[in-house]
DNA sequence: CATGAATGAGGGTTCATTCAT
DNA sequence: GATGAATGAACCCTCATTCAT
């Protein structure tokens, strides 16, 4: 494990650490030193790298964002229909909460951590979610039949993005997958 | 503004006080000299009244969760029509979250600053979400048609839940509102 | 227990309670709120009988110098020959030392804990040590052979207290009551 | 005095202090922010060379043990013959005390702060008093008549070990030296 | 006489950050 | 580029004491 991290250069090994760190116990709970020594990092080579704390969150939630990007574009292309993408959707999230230990969504309890809704962490977090609804309403107005009327569609595609919401925030409340699987069940339902 | 502070007893005062900062800053970012300076109380006395910080906490949850309970009640009286009871549901709680300044739902962001999902406030937490869920599939199975299919009727009442988690944490996600709006649609959409 | 304690007048079951406390604690670690506590007292009660925490230990200190008086008085009252009497002081020390869980001395512990030499506390236990000293003393005096030089015998005389001091101190250090059996074997050398 | 202290890095200027303050007012009356205060220290950078105030005190006994032992091996250079040799440790030690305006034996003072007999701080003093037990005893034992029956060797070897215990304590009691002056008389009893 | 609420001062500890090397 | 020492501010909590009732 220690070789592991020692392979990477400082700057990597506490990205690499706080990737675990912000996810099991928070922004706020995560103190500097903590970080430096689990990342077996001096603690000015931190600051050497990371100006803040907060410049470390944003970075983090960057790379994160790119990275849950990335996600969505490899679910778009493993499959064709429309349909069935927004099904890998569900189960890739619901795959994800629960190698995470049912934390529920990093975004949504991060942003919990900020109060200010202009500061760039919040602004930040919303652009990844404006992401991800954009990418499923896409889909569900894809999936959705043909001769559905457009104001229907649309309420549609942004129920399914909402229930996606209620099922991340109450996997955590829950510590339970079954917000997926109803979310899920919930989804199938609009689209026929 | 202190006077009117000053009328009530330190214990009401600091809870009066946490009612506002907690919503505002959250838990963690809330210290206890914030507090007994803003409810204008000595230190000393925060503790004869709170065992702990983590006890404050706990009995503003409480308080919270009755207050949520007797909402509840107040809005079934206030109507007859399961469907009607639905609709001024998320009107009460689009009505609280933009009173709150669009921080969302409380609960949730409490639940967010608390990683460990056997402590006690995490527990109070799911009990009042659990509150609301069955109210809310209550309402609903109430609402749909007579012959809807139990399996469908049991997805659609879970959905609704769903809907309005989801509308609660994207209203302090994106500031707005309009999550209420398009749940508050869906819902329809699924009741029909 | 609780009943035994009620049946005594507030002030006595304060009394009462650090007798137990002081010994096992200390002074400096027992609190006012523990205290209380245990005494089942108000804690106005308190400053009722009790001008200080200080004034407390004063009264503590002359109680436990009037029993310690007394119990001299006793020990020299069973017991006829001075060389008797000084192995009764020895067993006695010794079994008060075990019952009281080898904490040493009280007097010496909380001599420890007050730092001005002029203050009450230090005043009180440096009286109590000297009534040990004189009866110490006057006891090896008496029990010494008639042709003893005066010189020798105080020396003597002063000596067993000083064993009586050692042993007091170190059962505490060593948790065991060897020193009251090496002090008890070396006063019988120097009375021999 | 000032510039004196500065002249040393933050850690030795802490135990600098302590070193006054413990021996002046013992280890529970002494409190953080006068250690720093009087050291020039900020309070994290005492946390930084420190994990607790326990720690502290633990290091502090340490050096002071060590310390000791050096006088111990100091003295026994000095001199060649046995008798002499603990007649320079009566003085040695009667010296260090009135140095040190009469507190005793601070080994034996702290002691008398921690109740718990296991504790480390506990050890470590029960550790001192041992390695100056084995010493004296040692030497007592090499100044006795050759024809000594070795039981009674034994008896005057720990008396002697005990009369030193007594002397330390009662030293404090009395703000005086008579108690090692009396203890020495004692020891030349016992060993001519 | 007895009480619980309220207090100011201080307890020990940790925070994110900067500095000299 | 990398380091550990040093910092001021703030953390949560407890002390012995006093007050109104």
């Amino acid at each position: 494990m220690d070789k592991v991290i020692k392979q990477l250069n400082p700057k990597d090994r506490i990205l690499k650490t706080v990737e675990r760190l912000f996810c099991e116990q928070g922004y706020l709970s995560t103190g500097i030193n903590q970080i430096i020594a689990e990342a077996q990092v001096a603690k000015a080579s931190f600051y050497q790298h990371f100006s803040s704390k907060e410049a470390l969150i944003l970075e983090y939630l960057e790379n994160y964002h790119n990275a849950f990007g990335n996600l969505l574009k490899q679910l778009d292309k493993q499959h064709q229909e429309p349909g069935i993408k927004i099904e890998a959707l569900f189960d890739a999230l619901a795959d994800s909460v629960q190698k995470g230990n049912f934390k529920g969504c990093i975004f949504l309890n991060i942003s919990a951590e900020f109060s200010e809704p202009e500061s760039k962490p919040r602004q930040l977090i919303a652009q990844c979610k404006t992401d991800l609804k954009e990418y499923t309403e896409k889909l569900v107005l894809g999936a959705l039949p043909a001769d559905t009327k457009p104001e229907v569609a649309q309420i549609k595609a942004t129920a399914v993005y909402l229930l996606i919401e209620g099922a991340l925030v109450d996997s955590r409340i829950y510590h339970d997958l079954w917000p997926f699987e109803s979310g899920k069940a919930a989804m199938r339902q609009l689209l026929s």
